[in-house]
DNA sequence: AATGAATGAGGTTTCATTCAT
DNA sequence: GATGAATGAAACCTCATTCAT
């Protein structure tokens, strides 16, 4: 059954306020404050997110879709090394776009997570495994490398953006490093 | 003035309590819990260590030295690469090794910062500069990484290695990773 | 929009709390003390009184309501030195009766004081000067003493009298000791 | 036995550091603190002065042998309208000059009070009760006010001139006020 | 479904006093 | 005598969560 209209309108709103919050770098989201702010009692707030985790990967959800748009971009390019660049590139700009997205994905699969996130999660690896199988094969990557390697690392170079200023004037220059760390060192694959 | 032999040892008492709870993977330094499971009064701890942050460095202090030491041998090498392997590798390690000097040395610069912080963290920016100046001028490091960058970089190396499992297992994955997406992609710089 | 019922029933517990607590002596209002006494969580005294002296305007706004009536009736004097006598028996009787009350006139206004207090202020502060100033006009008060000079005199007194055994016996030795005082000294508006 | 000369000078400096807290405005006298400012250690306070209240006589008797100096010339004086105007105005501006004697002077006598500070309100008593006999006897006082009467008037216009600003431009005026007051409403004792 | 008052555990912090050094 | 670290009760305040309205 969808949800009634009015209420749909609260989730909504909790969701833009819960949005402008993190946006403005508060990313606790204490369900009492973003009650308040969305003028609104808390226990509104509470029925449509149980608990802090559920919210946060309700605004998640946007970026999370984008990803998996991205993803499948990257799974239908022929250049093996190619569909890992957009990969990789997609997976730290949307956390670099959405800390809220950023703290989902550098999470460990949590029991309790949504069943679109889970869904979102599953769907997310299986495209990432495809990607990376082909460069793989194609010798595109450096052994040893697995897929969750990989996806560490670039959380890990996410957080390296955060916690310096001015983190989208430096992205590029991060994800050549990670790139050209993680390409195969044969010399066949370097593009100079 | 040193300190009283039963402040020294309740000092440490504080200390040492606080490494089991980091080590226990709580990096919360609750000081009114640390104190209990110290079996002190929350007032001696709070004598010691007025804040989260003052625990938080003195239990860094150690790992702060140890890779002062590490940055120096780093310094004295002829070859510049190996002088910034030495560097980035005794950095990240040491911060693998303690979780509270990893939170230290990731964040910026703290106004209230202790003086023993705030020094070690000069030295450690001075030595870093002299590494890292000496491989710039050997073309051994790729142009436009700033030292910060590779601070940073670091940094999220150890992010990277901490949310998966078993980190110590994947280190010298990683930092291979990082190593040769720093170095210069210069052929004659490179090893192989 | 008014206070739920439930939610004013608790208000009002915690109001009859303090009082009690004032009765007995104890001006010090410590909120967990009095949510302890009134049978209630910390957190709700704080929702309804943030700070003591919240409390304390809210304990002391009766005792200024009646006041503002007292003042009233001194305004509405013909005779000049009739108000003023009325005025400041009440100023002094009120304080008496109200622990609270005295602490909050004879403050000084305080910057994040309540709207009603401040209002309250404002409104017995005019009348007084209503008062006084006819009582000026009439020549019956001293020359040179102020409003604020016979606002602090009877906060004196009240004074005087709390700091001695059975206030109550002493009121009007004490009033009359006062009113003499500042009765303007010509022969021709004595009574006697 | 009289002090050591260390223990002597000790002494004094908690004492000159208690009365530049008490001219701040600060009669908190906390032990803890004072010590802290004279730059010893808390058990020197405690040894010295067991409790705030003992300090705080302590600061007080300067006050305290002044007064009873004035109050002997009060109890000299020929008219016994004057007396009662030095004694009172003595008293007052005692107390104005000193917020800790202000303390003491205004507090019921305590049980545990240091004995000289008892023997100092003896005899002050005693002398009061001379000064305010002749008054009385010469019809010059208002009948009905007791010495403790005029005792707590004196010190209700001490706690009235400090509720306001600048009592040192107020005193004169509120002390003609208390006088008027207290004096004998018989025209034979009228000064105009 | 929405509300928001109530809860109270649990964190931080202060301070008067004691007592080991 | 002097020291000042230690104490721990108790105040303050916040916040995630519940539940009566």
């Amino acid at each position: 059954m969808p949800l009634r209209a009015d209420a749909a309108r609260n989730r909504d709103r909790v969701l833009a306020t819960a949005r402008l919050a993190v946006a403005a770098g508060d990313l606790s989201l204490q369900l009492n404050d973003i009650a308040r702010r969305a003028g609104m009692g808390v226990g509104t707030v509470y029925r449509h997110f149980p608990t802090r985790r559920a919210l946060l990967e309700a605004l998640a959800d946007d970026a999370f879709t984008a990803l998996l748009d991205d993803a499948r971009v990257a799974s239908q390019q022929h250049d093996a090394w190619t569909g890992v660049e957009i990969l990789l590139r997609a997976l730290l700009l949307r956390q670099l776009a959405d800390p809220a997205f950023s703290e989902v994905i550098s999470t460990r699969p949590d029991l309790d997570a949504s069943e679109r996130t889970t869904a979102h999660r599953d769907e997310f690896g299986k495209l990432a495994r495809t990607v990376l199988g082909h460069a793989r094969q194609a010798n595109a990557v450096r052994p040893g490398l697995t897929d969750d390697d990989l996806h560490h690392l670039v959380c890990g170079t996410v957080f390296a953006l955060r916690i310096g200023d001015e983190p989208s004037e430096r992205v590029e220059r991060y994800l050549q490093v990670l790139l050209d760390g993680i390409r195969s060192a044969a010399p066949t694959h370097r593009k100079r």
